[in-house]
DNA sequence: GTCTATAACGGGATAGAC
DNA sequence: GTCTATCCCGTTATAGAC
């Protein structure tokens, strides 16, 4: 049974999603987990600190959900957990769109928010060295600035699809077929 | 002289890239345009339709500094006004830092607010198509839809790109180079 | 731990004079 | 067209009962 702090999070991510973290209103969420707001601060410090500790649910929830794999199912090929890894992103769930939604809000966010940078920069870079080791695995005899390359403009252009999607300007069948396309180049080029 | 409108949405893209759009304050924009809260209310609807004015405020100031060139200049080849159009959005100078921050703002502002969809989406395919017939002029045999969606991914990529400057996970000059690359691996694939 | 009720305040928007 | 003054609503946060 979850807790009254995780049943509170669980709702914040659901808010989050639907309006934002700047457009987060104490009320609607006491109202989402079916609590009074008066609860919601015995709980927590106050507005930021339910940010804070929702930003960090959701992304241990991402890890989860990128990282974790039925164990029965068979192993993917390097190719196939390469696009797995970046085609999981532009998915319409719940889940994938909460975590793009707050991730999108916390990218927007450290534009003008110093505070968000370092956490941010850290967890692009692991991104980023992720995707290149992925790479690395279809094309090893590709150098590594070449795929460190190909992998932060394939993370960057995730992160640009996925907004589209998000704002409405894209459909994300749309966006998975130029994702798709994208990989496709970048190995081409690293192939050559 | 800039009529008082005018004045007004350039103090608002200021006000923007400075505070991001959910962090504009009316008293604030006012001040920085050195008229009263009021002025403001009497030249606009209300401050979504400052935000949205300003979004196509500086819609049409990109559209100059990025079409706009000196008459007097040899023209551009194809290639070059590609590159010219396309690694123009990652030059820090003031006009591309406020013009990058306001549209990443809008952006992700977009995602929960529905107001701004419209108009956001129809700015985005203007921008995707002009691309797309710079694309075209470079490689005349390649077809539409490829050229259509290599726009779509390299504008996307610049969106991304740009978000990643601005928020202080990506140096200017990297974001350059990894913008141009974008363009080379692009256009080997319209070419084959 | 959880509620109802409300204090306190920030900020969008307007009235009305000039 | 532009200002000063202010209204008033939405939102955060707390007090105090149970």
């Amino acid at each position: 049974m979850a807790s009254r702090s995780t049943q509170i999070l669980e709702a914040a991510a659901r808010v989050i999603a639907r309006r934002g973290v700047r457009g987060l209103r104490v009320e609607e969420l006491a109202a989402e987990a079916g609590v009074s707001t008066a609860l919601i601060y015995y709980h927590f410090k106050d507005r930021t600190g339910i940010l804070r500790q929702t930003l960090e649910f959701i992304n241990d929830r991402a890890e989860r959900y990128t990282t974790e794999r039925d164990p029965d199912a068979e192993p993917l090929s390097p190719r196939e957990e390469l696009d797995h890894t970046l085609l999981l992103e532009l998915q319409d769930t719940t889940e994938v769109r909460e975590n793009s939604s707050a991730w999108g809000e916390l990218r927007a966010s450290a534009v003008f928010d110093e505070e968000l940078r370092e956490d941010l920069a850290r967890a692009t870079l692991v991104w980023v060295q992720e995707v290149a080791a992925l790479l690395g695995q279809v094309r090893p005899m590709a150098p590594a600035v070449a795929l460190a390359a190909a992998a932060e403009r394939l993370t960057a252009l995730l992160e640009g699809l996925s907004m589209r999607w998000l704002s409405g300007t894209l459909q994300i069948g749309h966006a998975r077929v130029l994702m798709a396309e994208a990989i496709e180049v970048e190995l081409a080029r690293l192939g050559r």
